[in-house]
DNA sequence: ACAACTGTGTCAACGCTGTTGACTTCGGCG
DNA sequence: CGCCGAAGTCAACAGCGTTGACACAGTTGT
């Protein structure tokens, strides 16, 4: 009868192997990325794999040590960035790269916002990012402020493309909708809203990139006021 | 023995006035002010009203139109500005108490990211701060561009003071448990992290200042490109 | 003044959620 | 072979948003 004993766990002919905490995440991610995140529980994630409703217990003690896991692998880490480039330009991709996750996983910054935590992907991505900045010759106090200034930039851009893309109202998805919204409110109430309600709502995009800007522009001004060398940080490794 | 049927509705001696929507938006504020928004549910509301717990679907048609006008109440209008002082010195103030009410309402953060929407409230910000943004000189395409990487600003740092109160595990809302957490990672993979982990996790405020600066920066360099004696820092009141 | 109606509160119930405990089954190990 | 722990199943608990039927109040129309 047993004809191949070797492979894992295979009841028959290869019909439900074994649950595990890969196959039950990439159920999980299967579900947020098609249906949102609000369709995903943990009964519909056992189902989904044609087991117990409540299967997934026996592998993850808690809803929400499933999201972290589930926030960390979306995360992911990034691509290594190219060392001969220049220094704006490397923070430059990083952050496009940081923001490109928000893009392909709407849901995530949802999911950081409700289940705040510190994972391994989030601490490479930090370190790379604080490297790029104390290399550029920022103190540590000022690479702390910046790198912090530079995750309220990403998880604000990402956050709101969060909410355009989760917006039940479909009115709140479309910018020319918005647009037209408010260029009929009433303008001697809103005059300036109603002005300058054909250029609201711009492309996200672009208007990271313009944030981004701001800050480079901020952190070159702060590194070389003058090229007198007054590098605070001696001990650069 | 009806001593004063005037008044609008009082059952016996003062006992259990009736349900309005005002009432019911106190109660559901003071529960999220004081539970958090976790413990915010509709029959929470109801009992907490001394009615039923369904009592409140006589006044609201779901918990979404409720959060809806809850957001609204508690984003508020904010102070009228001082029309005398610096062009930058007023944006500064009205993005000052932009974040001071998700300091206020740490939960407001969390309730628009769950469910955005679009109020009076918001609108009469938005027209505010962008009379500001054109009285400087900027486009309307500027403008919109502009405001729209404020709205970033802001909500990105509110949405880091909400999650930073909202955190389970309490060490996330202990900057320097974070820190030291940070100092004891690794070395020879996360390098950069525990170098700067003494400056890691900055104060909020002084962070979402210096954002603020950046960006009143580039907006300074974009309305007066030739630089004529005009004092660009240290606008501190 | 009486009836009709409308708005508010109450109660029971539906379907869903996360989670737990007891039970059964299965796979690997001595 | 027998054992034991891990994994899957089942029933159940407490709670959620929401709905429908019912009861009572206040107002309105005649």
């Amino acid at each position: 009868m047993g004809e191949d004993p070797t492979s894992v766990a295979v009841t028959a002919d290869g019909a439900r192997p074994r649950l595990d905490r890969e196959r039950i995440l990439d159920a999980a991610q299967a579900i947020a990325a098609t249906e949102g995140i609000g369709k995903l529980t943990m009964r519909r994630i056992g189902t989904e794999l044609g087991a117990d409703p409540t299967a997934v217990y026996r592998h993850f003690r808690s809803k929400d040590e499933m999201l972290v896991q589930l926030a960390d692998r979306l995360f992911g880490i990034g691509p290594e960035l190219d060392p001969t480039a220049s220094w704006r330009d490397q923070l430059r991709a990083e952050l496009r790269f940081a923001l490109s996750r928000y893009r392909a996983h709407p849901d995530l910054a949802m999911l950081l916002a409700v289940q705040p935590d510190d994972t391994p992907s989030l601490q490479h991505i930090a370190d790379r990012t604080l490297g790029l900045l104390m290399d550029r010759g920022l103190s540590t106090k000022d690479a702390g402020l910046f790198f912090q200034l530079i995750e309220n930039h990403v998880v604000g851009t990402g956050l709101y493309y969060a909410m355009v893309e989760h917006a039940d109202d479909p009115r709140l998805r479309d910018p020319e909708a918005m647009r037209r919204l408010y260029a009929l409110l009433p303008a001697t109430t809103f005059p300036n809203a109603v002005k300058a309600s054909p250029d609201l709502f711009p492309d996200l995009d672009e208007t990271f990139d313009l944030g981004t800007d701001c800050i480079l522009d901020a952190i070159e001004r702060r590194t070389q006021p003058h090229p007198s060398g007054s590098t605070t940080t001696g001990a650069s490794s």
